[in-house]
RNA sequence: GGAGAGAUGUCCGAGUGGUUUAUGGAGCUGGUCUUGAAAACCAGUGACGCCGCAAGGUGCCGGGGGUUCGAAUCCCUCUCUCUCCGCCA
């Protein structure tokens, strides 16, 4: 969230970040709510410091066997008065952070200004569009005719926007993600966490899925438990609440998990094959930074996640996101696109952002250099590296041949088995 | 799921209604001593948040609520940890 001293001191600045997101708010409320709150604070501390010192005087007196009756009766009034006080500050917090809690993040300078997807600034290509001497096939085709993927049977026992995978097809789909945990531990430094999938509302709350996202997530019914939409969830959340030491900056971690998303809202796209599914698996770096490291980091989270698509020989391009496609948490953010056959366009594969301190500031994540430093907020990055049906759809369409088999890169072909190509 | 025990400052560990507005130790910082270090001794140091230009004030003893003029201390409730029993991949 955004930071309330800030919001008081610069109002205007706010309401200009807020406007390239094309979000409108009202910051008058905020504001007055912000002076009604410090005021209440201000009068309940003064009345408290009263019945400090009062308290004491009691004491006192009591053990001189004085009489205590008329200060006792007028502290009785002075502790009412206090409690209704403290009710009505706790309430115009409530209030307060309601309102933070909504408002997203502000874009960084070098975010484009832009209102949709069409106003993302394409950054670098790498690699050519695959081209084919023959009709290529969608890898839904390509997944059911070789038998490795089936969307039906899902269909059937779960519903919708589910799929099975079978024989090889599962076999291609744990090797990448092998492959990239892999890659991000061994060549990249990154710590290895395999999360928990479900995290409690708190945390969700932490990373900004909510409380604005609610119909987004899948919530485990009679429990306070959310399915994680992502690893960033559960490993952002690792560090909550606590003050780490600078020293061990920057943390990086790498992390496994399936993610689920209701697609609330996508009815219609995305309908055919695993772009757009309720259930994926996704390999996710997590970053926590010192404040003026975190967008050089951000860069090199980013060519982390290329180097996946570099290795598996998968051309692809990276777009900086204009402030209008931003997400809601984000400060900046590169999307990485594969290029894919059926769609003729590069398709959404990873997206790696700098939060900056918004969601260190909502999970109170903090650092201190030395003994004596202060503390202050981490910035937290993270990105998918990369998301791993997405890129077996990617491979099966961009590898296919003419008979209808498709190559395996041979990156991966040690963690397939040996396996060069998976045929009828 | 059942029974019991526990949660205090960086750590260990006292404290069961009013000079505890958290005892004591360890640690940390500085000093004395020493060629240097260790040890010993002396002094200092107590998280973090909020209000305030500041001085200072205020809150905080797992979370929330209550009783009281006054709560780490009493009551209710929740969470987590440990031990035992049951069940279980």
């Amino acid at each position: 969230m955004l930071d309330a001293k800030f919001i008081r001191k610069d109002p205007e600045a706010v309401r200009a970040g807020l406007a390239k997101r094309n979000t409108k708010v009202n910051l008058d409320l905020f504001l007055s709510l912000d002076e009604k709150r410090r005021e209440i604070i201000r009068k309940a501390e003064q009345l408290k410091n009263k019945r400090n010192t009062v308290s004491q005087e009691i004491a006192r007196r009591k053990k001189e066997k004085k009489d205590t009756d008329a200060i006792i009766a007028e502290m009785q009034q002075v502790s009412r008065d206090i409690r209704s006080m403290d009710e009505e500050a706790r309430e115009t917090e409530e209030q307060l952070n309601n309102i933070l809690l909504t408002l997203p993040n502000l874009p960084h300078e070098s975010v484009p200004v832009g209102k949709d997807d069409s106003d993302n600034e394409e950054v670098r290509r790498w690699g050519t569009p695959t081209q084919f001497s023959f009709e290529p096939k969608a890898h839904w085709d390509l997944g059911e005719d070789l038998g490795i993927l089936d969307f039906g049977t899902a269909a059937k026992v779960t519903g919708a926007r589910f799929t099975f995978y079978k024989g090889l097809g599962t076999r291609l789909e744990r090797s990448l993600f092998t492959f990239m945990m892999d890659l991000h531990s061994m060549k990249h430094g990154y710590t290895e966490i395999f999360p928990p999938f479900m995290v409690n509302r708190r945390s969700m709350i932490g990373t900004g899925q909510l409380p604005k996202f609610e119909e987004d997530a899948f919530k485990v019914e009679g429990t306070d438990y959310y399915l994680i939409p992502t690893a960033e969830v559960p490993v952002t959340n690792m560090h909550r609440e606590q003050i780490l030491d600078g020293a061990q900056l920057p943390i990086r971690y790498c992390a496994y998990s399936a993610c689920f998303r209701s697609e609330a809202g996508a009815a219609g796209r995305d309908t055919r094959g695993l772009i757009r599914q309720h259930q994926f698996n996704k390999v996710e770096l997590v970053k926590f930074v010192k404040p003026e490291t975190s967008y050089d980091e951000l860069e090199s989270l980013t060519n982390d996640a290329e180097d996946v698509l570099k290795e598996l020989g998968l051309p692809y391009r990276v777009v900086n996101l204009c402030s209008g496609d931003l997400g809601f948490s984000a400060a900046k953010t590169y999307d990485l696109e594969v290029w894919l056959p059926s769609y003729q366009r590069y398709v959404e594969i990873s997206s790696c952002s700098n939060f900056e301190d918004f969601q260190a500031r909502r999970a109170d994540i903090k650092f201190r250099d030395g003994a004596k430093g202060k503390p202050q907020y981490v910035h937290t990055l993270n990105g998918s590296g990369v998301a791993v049906g997405r890129t077996v759809a990617a491979i099966l369409e961009n590898y296919q041949q003419e008979d209808g088999s498709v190559i395996i890169p041979e990156r991966l072909r040690p963690y397939m088995g040996g396996i060069d190509r998976i045929s009828k």
